[in-house]
DNA sequence: TCAATAAATTGATCTAGATCAGTGTCTGGC
DNA sequence: GCCAGACACTGATCTAGATCAATTTATTGA
């Protein structure tokens, strides 16, 4: 990674009014302003927070991914949300003084951690971050409407769209690399990893999308989107 | 309704600051401050704002009940909302300008309209409201985890649950009087309205609550949690 | 580099909840 | 107060997706 990616990736973040990181980071000159945030970073499976963990921070993701999940009383584990460059981690601890669930990166991972104290010291007075911030919490009450689709092929569809959208792969924005396993979209999408596996395959055989494990590459988005609207029997 | 219970609807709905309808209403004298807000009544069935409707307002229920849905590309009817006395409807058209639902009374409904430009005003110097923004946003995305609980019962369960802690009957808590219908119930958590019902006919014969139509008593509400944790089957 | 282990795929069955169909019960307008 | 249309309940069947099982393909770590 160079000093032109890093840059990017603080690009979409628009926590550069928050991070110092954003303006001084470059490959060899990672240390960050300590009184604003400092940046850590993560290796795959490793845990960022644990659920009751007391709320002091909370963290915008530089790069990699993370997913936010917690342990029912039968064992089960149930995915809250992914966490992707540029989106911030932990606001829904506010309310409660302790996050509510576990944190956990899903690959490689760097996150900036800011103070809660000193986000809000901010919040009071950028109006522009005020905005941001109700647009990402809209954002994500809108996605969250996908996973009650009717069908599962609308569901995997709308993932597979809101995955492009939120990953940002400006070189080409028809491929991407998804950082989770399909148990963990099964288990997000309330669907089996069985169901995730047999409907990529389907997809593929209507030249909705290509699969190469954990690689897709959009080749019909508009058909796609079709399918999340009213399902893939109905459209072709 | 009389004055006492007015002024005791506005006070769960924090947007006092804003909302000088919480400290002048009196039975008689519904006239609002123009320059903060003015009340609209509803009735039954009654649009409140259309899909793609230019978004100027955001709008506070008072009394009353309003869901919002979208109508899917087949003609199907997706609810996204159900808005109760005290919570705030429209922030979510901030980014797009214009409102992502159509929004619809259930019951007779008085509503609080409120400019969006003022309400950023008053967010500016307002960090009380800030806060309380945060929290309502995170409560509404933990309130969206339990539509995609794994099985039927869970998500009834949790619905219910959450409709009488949102509902605040503050005489009898356990007394509760659902706004929405079993067919809008069903397509809020993805299960058909045949579902509604026999599940809650097992909850009656379970113990857990009480139906007389709309009007729910919940008689073990501790039981009634652990079968939003683990469904009805693994616990009794 | 090569096991050892985890993840993904594919097929065969099973089941929770959908759908279809019929009956009973509210509710609001006259 | 009565009637019409909407809403709610219940039973019978059907199906999308779960679960179980076996194989193939990726990863990881020594």
């Amino acid at each position: 990674m160079n000093a032109t990616t890093y840059r990017s990736t603080c690009d979409y973040c628009k926590m550069t009014e928050i991070c110092s990181h954003a303006t001084t980071c470059t490959p060899t000159q990672l240390s960050i302003n300590p009184a604003v945030s400092h940046s850590t970073s993560l290796k795959r499976k490793e845990l960022l927070f644990s659920y009751r963990d007391h709320f002091k921070c909370v963290y915008a993701v530089h790069s990699g991914a993370i997913k936010t999940f917690q342990v029912e009383m039968n064992g089960q584990e149930r995915i809250n949300h992914f966490y992707l460059p540029g989106e911030l981690i932990g606001l829904e601890a506010f309310q409660l003084g302790h996050y509510p669930h576990s944190a956990i990166a899903l690959t490689t991972s760097t996150v900036c951690e800011i103070p809660f104290d000193h986000l809000l010291e901010i919040v009071a007075t950028n109006s522009a971050l005020q905005k941001h911030l109700i647009t990402t919490f809209s954002e994500r009450i809108s996605q969250s409407q996908y996973v009650t689709a009717p069908t599962a092929e609308q569901r995997l569809a709308a993932f597979v769209l809101d995955m492009s959208k939120r990953l940002k792969n400006l070189k080409s924005p028809c491929d991407i690399e998804l950082p989770m396993s399909r148990y963990d979209i099964g288990n997000f999408l309330g669907l089996a990893p069985e169901t995730i596996s047999r409907l990529f395959t389907r997809f593929q055989q209507s030249n909705l999308l290509k699969v190469q494990n954990k690689k897709i590459t959009l080749t019909d988005r508009e058909s796609l989107q079709w399918v999340a609207q009213d399902g893939l029997s109905k459209h072709s």
